[in-house]
DNA sequence: AGCACGCCGACT
DNA sequence: GTCGGCGTGCTC
């Protein structure tokens, strides 16, 4: 009889020790009986029988964790604290029925079409990226970047290597995989979450045969069972996506840097507004200037009124011109708040300390946090009064403004409330594209990776309430948000980039300086803020408001006597509850992450939720 | 994390 | 009398 440590897949648990009367090697995928019930574990260690009874291993799997998922398991869940079932849990295992196949069939698929013709600038970025290993490509939009991915990616497959490409959620856009499955055909898988179960078999076995040579997809890409690998390539580096926000809460980009040094590759980050993080780290190279850039005229306008008249005139004129438009503006819905002008009370949602949301077309409010949805009241709740204002637009009131204002318009709606699928997706972006569609609004979704080549006006709404944050990276975000927006226009024709906001100061300064931006930055966060200091946000949720509060207060207590770690600060967090749980977080600074995860195992509190290097602050 | 067990309130 | 609420505690 033989005994080993099961770690149980998506389970919070320590491993458990269970008992086989046939070897099972490290790495296998098993399914044991916990409490009755059967799950998947993963066989992490070799062990002696225990004190205790053990249960038999209920069936041996084909599929295996190789020694580097296992490592990085164990890696992800020292850093991020969280199980190695949990770190586990989001990897794809490798096959062993199918491995004997691959060298088989480990044809290299050639690509359909011709070599990718670089210019001399491009050279150089290549040039410079092979020669490092970690390093930046700081190109601004529309400078060739994904060229020069492609090219690399071609490299790798003639000396038979793969490649990992990771790209933001939202980017998954019918362009970029239309752009590298017509170069590459077949050699490409594109791996999301939205696959269909026969499509996710198709995608693993070309994955497990060899034939996918270009894996690319969101951050869970980075986890897939990929042999030879030869390369990283994280597009739109600076991306929040990246970062998890349920456990593990690992961020992709940092550990694709991880994994370029496990599996000794070289890794590629690409950004036209690239993190402070990234920036400071790693050797870049600097690809200025698009082929579309130098046409765009910033015009700012110091406005509280979100339609201003200088806007709908604006509008009016690119339409006059029969020229296309889009439309920013970081909100959802018809508007953020339902406000009663008499009592000055903000219709609550009953979960969440946080406003409703007001959506006409479905005549509810709605949480944007727990999506619960009630009926619009016709008086406030508190004092009776009938006189309820709306406030903060939204894209769907805006959609709304503009259709009434120009009736022979076309003007779509482009956020997560209309664009719910892929085909949506690929259907809008067509009607755009074919001038069906005259003005596009939408919230981030408009601003990745997409290219809309007649767009000759570009309103950029919202910009200061970004940059008001109580957010360290409330600067970066708002002005990479607006250098994003700002970069799907002009394209083709000379453009104009309309801003409503009252800081034109700050945003000119560094509209197409981004460097000086991030220099300045480093200023600005220098022995406060990552990356010269790293952050850690501990949270503390339950129904219970006291308790979750009584734990934090124990884990503070704990926490004070920690020399190496600073708490920053400590209490209710800005959204004091969320689907009925009451929420208290305590944020750690230090010089090093080491630190922090010391201090913090030797604090045995429950509740506590640790997020290592935190980009949310709500 | 999930889920069973267990102990108190309003229902056919 | 039972159905079912969710507080507590355990899982090899």
């Amino acid at each position: 009889m033989k005994f080993y440590n099961i770690s149980l897949l998506g389970s919070p648990l320590e491993p458990f020790t269970y008992n086989s009367l046939q070897t099972i090697s490290i790495g296998t995928r098993v399914s044991v009986n916990v409490r009755n019930r059967i799950l998947n574990g993963v066989v992490l260690l070799k062990t002696d029988e225990p004190e205790f009874k053990t249960l038999k291993v209920i069936e041996i799997s084909d599929f295996i964790y190789s020694k580097k998922q296992i490592e990085l398991a164990r890696f992800i869940s020292t850093y991020y604290v969280c199980s190695v079932g949990e770190a586990l849990g989001v990897m794809t295992p490798f096959s062993s029925s199918t491995s004997e196949e691959v060298e088989l069939e480990n044809n290299i698929t050639k690509p359909l079409h011709s070599q990718i013709e670089l210019s001399q600038k491009q050279e150089e970025a290549l040039v410079f990226l092979k020669t490092h290993k970690t390093s930046l490509l700081f190109g601004d939009t529309g400078s060739g970047k994904t060229e020069i991915y492609m090219k690399y990616f071609e490299e790798m497959i003639a000396s038979a290597k793969r490649s990992i490409f990771l790209m933001p959620e939202i980017s998954l856009t019918p362009q970029m995989s239309q752009r590298l499955e017509h170069h590459f055909g077949e050699a490409v898988v594109m791996w999301h979450s939205k696959l269909t179960p026969l499509q996710k078999r198709k995608a693993l076995e070309k994955i497990y045969n060899g034939n996918a040579k270009i894996i690319a997809g969101p951050r869970s890409t980075l986890f897939l069972p990929v042999n030879d690998l030869g390369l990283i390539v994280v597009d739109e580096e600076h991306d929040d996506s990246y970062k998890s926000s349920s456990r593990p809460r690992y961020n992709a980009r940092d550990i694709a840097i991880y994994m370029g040094k496990l599996y000794d590759v070289p890794v590629v980050l690409g950004s036209a507004t690239p993190s402070l993080n990234s920036f400071t780290k790693f050797p870049y190279f600097r690809l200025k200037g698009g082929f579309f850039s130098a046409n765009r005229e910033f015009i700012y306008e110091k406005s509280a009124e979100a339609l201003s008249p200088l806007i709908l005139q604006s509008l009016k004129s690119t339409l006059k011109a029969k020229d296309q438009s889009i439309v920013f503006l970081p909100t959802r819905a018809n508007f953020k708040y339902l406000i009663c002008q008499d009592c000055g009370h903000t219709t609550q949602c009953v979960f969440c300390s946080i406003g409703m949301s007001i959506h006409q077309k479905s005549r509810a409010l709605k949480c944007h946090y727990c999506n619960y949805t009630q009926a619009i009241p016709q008086v406030c709740s508190e004092c009776r009064s009938p006189s309820l204002v709306s406030s903060r637009l939204g894209t769907a009131e805006a959609v709304k403004v503009i259709s009434e204002e120009f009736v022979d318009a076309r003007v779509e709606q482009f956020d997560r409330d209309a664009i719910t699928t892929a085909s949506k997706l690929k259907k809008a972006l067509k009607r755009f594209n074919d001038n069906e569609t005259d003005i596009l609004v939408g919230t981030q979704m408009l601003s990745k990776g997409h290219d809309y080549h007649g767009v000759t006006l570009a309103v950029v709404l919202g910009m200061d309430n970004m940059l008001n944050m109580s957010d360290y990276r409330a600067r970066e975000k708002a002005l990479s948000s607006l250098i994003q927006v700002s970069g799907r226009s002009g394209r083709a024709k000379n453009a104009k980039v309309l801003v409503q906001s009252f800081n034109e100061e700050f945003f000119s300064a560094y509209m197409d300086k981004y460097e000086e931006f991030l220099e300045e930055e480093k200023i600005y966060r220098q022995d406060l803020y990552p990356p010269y200091k790293k952050l850690c946000r501990i949270l503390f949720s339950h129904k219970n408001g006291a308790k979750a509060q009584e734990q934090m207060r124990k884990m503070q207590e704990l926490l004070s006597h920690e020399s190496n770690v600073e708490i920053v600060g400590f209490g209710k967090c800005a959204v004091e509850r969320i689907s009925d749980k009451y929420r208290f977080e305590i944020l750690l600074r230090s010089d090093k992450s080491t630190d922090i995860i010391k201090a913090i195992s030797r604090c045995k509190v429950d509740l506590a939720e640790v997020d290592m290097d935190p980009i949310e602050f709500g």
